[in-house]
RNA sequence: GGGAGAGUUCCCGAGCGGCCAAAGGGGGCAGACUGUAAAUCUGUUGUCUUCGACUUCGAUGGUUCGAAUCCAUCCUCUCCCA
């Protein structure tokens, strides 16, 4: 993908959680006058900070930061609205003339951003969601899965019968909006990638290592006050319906129910961030496979040949802007 | 010291003469992902180059056409009575 001075630049930084995404982004952003758009899916509510390893005050060292807090943890979220809400922090913070970084590990995200998704208009119908859920309480997953056949064979196709969420989905958006997913597939790629993309990915070369990250920082959470974020979640899992999914905080509900102990569920909880990362691995690298980015690369935290992982971000950064900056004969200068 | 029981593939755990390389779950590895995505779903997992062959169910030896499954001895572990 060729970068273009008719799109505006973004850095992203992205990887797997317990990375160190976050100080990266931090000091890229101080380095080259940015401010930072969030790309996490759990970090957009008030009050969940230490279960999402949220940035603090003092880690964010004076650089802005966006779509951080934007919700209170009732209200529900989707790609839809991060998407848009994170185009409007990219421009008005490129037409301060700072850089936007986006960082984040919620894959989903990045991606829709990143390819420039249009979704539709149609928002969450909550009752056409019930009735297929029920529906399919009441059918059975075959039936379910035939009746999708019907109506959008190609998609259908390329789903498992058992993928209850995306068949759900699919009909529920032909129920809402007449068209197919299929259809939507198709039309939502139509604008093309948005912006000059340059994509930093943060990994382990060694997945081992990786684990162990992960489990050293849930016991850091943990001495943090992990706990009583998690009780609050727990108390109002009804309400918090996103929340009440977060790892970090549903490992918990078998302990406040009296069914486990604190060492089991934090056991569980350090399992399924393991898990977690490993899909996100397979999500960012199929992101660099399908790059629509006009550079990509690769960070291992933990090999670190060519300087700090700082460094050789900058560095990238550095080479990135010279590439996309505007020759003089461009008409948009 | 006496009695009861258990040792299965990375882990838990089913199998109790052939249909067993061995159910199921977990973990590992790999993948998918378009308004719940930190969610959800899929594939794979003894060795060897496939058909197939080979090695495996604590150890050794036996019974049998055939054993993870039956018998003997041994080793280890748990529990109960002393």
């Amino acid at each position: 993908m060729a970068v273009s001075c008719e799109k505006e630049n973004i850095i992203v930084v992205c990887g797997p959680t317990a990375t160190g995404k976050t100080a990266i982004a931090v000091q890229l952003a101080k380095a080259f006058n940015g401010e930072v758009v969030s790309a996490d899916s759990m970090q957009v509510y008030k009050g969940l900070d230490i279960g999402t390893a949220k940035v603090t005050q003092m880690e964010m060292r004076g650089v802005p930061h966006h779509l951080l807090n934007i919700l209170s943890p009732a209200e529900e979220f989707s790609v839809a609205a991060y998407t848009a809400a994170a185009k409007n922090a990219i421009t008005s913070i490129s037409s301060k003339g700072r850089l936007p970084f986006i960082c984040g590990g919620t894959g989903l995200y990045i991606s829709s951003l990143v390819n420039g998704i249009t979704f539709t208009q149609a928002k969450t119908d909550n009752e056409i969601r019930e009735h297929y859920k029920t529906q399919w309480v009441r059918c059975g997953a075959v039936a379910m899965y035939e009746k999708l056949k019907k109506i959008d064979s190609e998609y259908a196709k390329k789903l498992h019968p058992n993928d209850k969420t995306r068949i759900l989905r699919a009909l529920e958006l032909y129920c809402q909006t007449g068209s197919t997913m299929t259809e939507q597939l198709r039309t939502s790629r139509q604008g093309g990638p948005p912006y000059n993309v340059c994509l930093l990915m943060l990994a382990f070369e060694d997945r081992q290592k990786m684990y162990n990250r992960i489990d050293a920082r849930v016991d850091v959470m943990l001495e943090a006050g992990l706990l009583e974020e998690a009780a609050y979640v727990y108390k109002n899992q009804d309400l918090f319906k996103t929340a009440a999914k977060a790892i970090g905080y549903k490992e918990f509900f078998p302990y406040f129910e009296g069914r486990q102990t604190i060492v089991e569920c934090t056991a569980k909880l350090k399992q399924a961030s393991r898990n977690y990362a490993k899909r996100q691995v397979t999500w960012f690298k199929s992101m660099q496979n399908t790059a629509v980015t006009a550079t990509t690369q690769l960070i291992y935290m933990d090999n670190t040949g060519y300087g700090t992982p700082f460094e050789i971000a900058a560095r990238e950064v550095d080479e990135f802007l010279q590439k996309s900056s505007c020759p003089t004969s461009c008409p948009m200068k």
